[in-house]
DNA sequence: CTTATATTCGGTAACGTACACAGTTTGCAG
DNA sequence: CTGCAAACTGTGTACGTTACCGAATATAAG
């Protein structure tokens, strides 16, 4: 590395403004206490100079902490699905650390909506918020809880899924309605013209469930000028293996054409159990998400595609766009899709989720 | 953000061992002028009391810019694949850049030897070279080049390709084989088992593209065991769009049973707009890289899959993997495989190169 | 015991920004 | 004009490190 200056600072601009500094920084900061005709002249100084203030600088300066929360559902033995959104939020964490950023990760049991209020109370009462990422699992108090954090212009985040028309930062995560076309698309190569499939949605709570009828909405909406007759439907409020078992087999016998099975979440490791057991080996079977038990599925051959959305990265994202909006003043993307991912046994040991 | 203050520096670890900071920094650094005795007591202090450095102010204090070279391939006429690499430099670079880095990008003609050699002459040549990016297209000048660079101790990282057994701080690329095998399990999913499969590889000279080789050896090996017979191989070392025609043409007209083709790389366009100037609709197409013009056809239907290894995130990744080491001293994942990615029509819209 | 020469070490000015505090100017009533 | 806020501006120190300069001490040579 090699010395090499000439970085303008609030120095040089103080010193063709013929002011001090401090009244640079003054302005930089748009405090009080500035006349009209200086703050213009040093506002078009900065303008011209191209002014980008020294981070590191400025960081250092400031010893102040960022305190950025996320809340998020907890690991359940319903699912570990949010395990892997945590490693993401922890990994950014690692990453920001050395920035003086604190992260305070909460989480809310994603059957109780009383513990989502209580975590949200946590954050709004905690005296240093600068930043929150947010699961909204439960739509109106997620809008009740972010409209208080815009009103202290708080800035957050979604990640998983959206609700439209707030003011959030940004979004990360995925494009439900085209994951379930981007499905359809890839089970319209995977099976005959004649044959049937089965779309099971398997949730305690299929109809308040967004995730599950939006991707079931983008795939049938695939099938609509493609013999939307061969799509079986089945919903099944039980995510227990009998219940599952009971099901499938009851369908399979009803319609013995389904050549393919269509999970529309990660419960699909469900269905794979009771193939694997009854040894049925003609059914190709496609879901959701790279969980371990899904994965082992897959190695087993008898799951045969997975869909998955990069959970990892929108946490990961999530974070930081935070920490660059409230470090840098940057500007963040209001909208950040996720890839839709198509995940095979062989394809399956370089995923990065 | 909040106060918030107890971390240790230099001064406390002076105070406790009874020295300067000026001593204690001249053992951080291990630069000369330190008495075992004093350097040992230290050294055990910053292990107790486990010292972290302020790189906010280390970066301040010591105000010099680290130099990082790039080198590549240019874009041609024949394929502009390498302008994806140089938009992850570019994207690392505007990360990066406020911590005082600056990046040097050079470009090698990918048929032109000598052009690599005179670049890597270049960086050699410069007066402050701190780390280096290559994509080693030309494996025993490479050898050369970074045995010279291990040498004066610049650390170096591989895109792209590997080379094995070379003291390169990372590598961020493929694997091909798997590539090649991940292709091969894709596409035994959309043919029948009587179905021929047609796979090309098209470049200027084949026997010396690593790349298309082990994508080759996957392909095959998957294929092994699975009725290998039906693999019809096609060599062409021509790139342009008549000779293209030509053969495939010819191919197709040998063997009328093919009923897919797969592409060993990016060129699989030129096999595209045959298929569609011919109306040819019953073929299956699968090739490489999501590029622009890969991309048109996919949405016109010809190409029905691409395979991708996320080329720009590969260089991106490499430039912040130098910049953390160099910085932080921070280890690095020795060889860090890229996902091997499945685009089709639907997902492509959300695909990040 | 000098003098010369290494070897160790300490003091301190930067680096670019933040902010508390002190100082100066301005406006306006008396 | 004087006084006295209110509005404005400047000075100085701190943040944790780096690195230069020179001082102190130790060691060797004469």
């Amino acid at each position: 590395m090699k010395n090499e200056k000439e970085l303008v600072g609030v120095k040089e601009i103080a010193r063709r403004a013929n002011v001090s500094i401090a009244t640079v920084d003054r302005v930089l900061h748009n405090r009080t206490g500035v006349s009209e005709k200086t703050k213009q002249k040093i506002n078009d100084i900065i303008k011209e100079l191209d002014y980008k203030p020294n981070i590191l600088a400025r960081r250092l300066a400031s010893s102040k902490t960022m305190h950025l929360y996320t809340l998020i559902p907890a690991v359940s033995e319903e699912t570990d699905y949010w395990s892997v959104p945590l490693q993401g939020i922890i990994q950014a964490e690692k990453e920001i650390m050395l920035y003086n950023v604190k992260i305070e990760k909460l989480f809310y049991d994603m059957n109780d909506k009383e513990s989502f209020m209580k975590q949200t109370r946590v954050i709004l009462e905690s005296e240093s918020v600068d930043g929150v990422l947010l699961a909204p699992a439960f739509i109106e108090e997620a809008i009740a809880f972010t409209d208080v954090c815009q009103k202290r212009k708080i800035p957050f985040v979604f990640i998983n899924s959206n609700i439209p028309n707030r003011k959030n930062l940004s979004y990360f995560g995925p494009d439900l309605f085209y994951s379930g076309y981007t499905a359809a698309h890839l089970v319209n190569y995977l099976v005959e013209k004649s044959d049937q499939i089965l779309l099971m949605n398997i949730a305690k709570d299929i109809n308040s469930d967004y995730h599950i009828l939006k991707k079931e909405e983008g795939f049938t909406e695939y099938f609509t000028e493609n013999n939307p007759e061969r799509i079986i439907k089945q919903n099944l409020d039980n995510t227990d293996y009998q219940s599952v078992k009971k099901t499938v087999a009851k369908v399979l016998r009803d319609y013995p054409d389904i050549r393919l099975i269509f999970v529309t979440n990660s419960r699909v490791s469900l269905v794979a159990k009771y193939l694997l057991e009854k040894r049925i080996e003609d059914t190709l079977l496609v879901g959701y998400d790279f969980l371990d038990r899904n994965i082992e599925f897959l190695n087993k051959g008898v799951i045969d595609f997975l869909i998955c959305e990069k959970p990892q990265e929108q946490a990961y994202r999530g974070i930081k766009a935070l920490y660059r909006y409230l470090m840098f003043e940057e500007k963040q993307e209001k909208e950040y899709l996720m890839p839709i991912d198509i995940i095979h046994r062989e394809n399956q040991r370089f995923y990065r989720n």
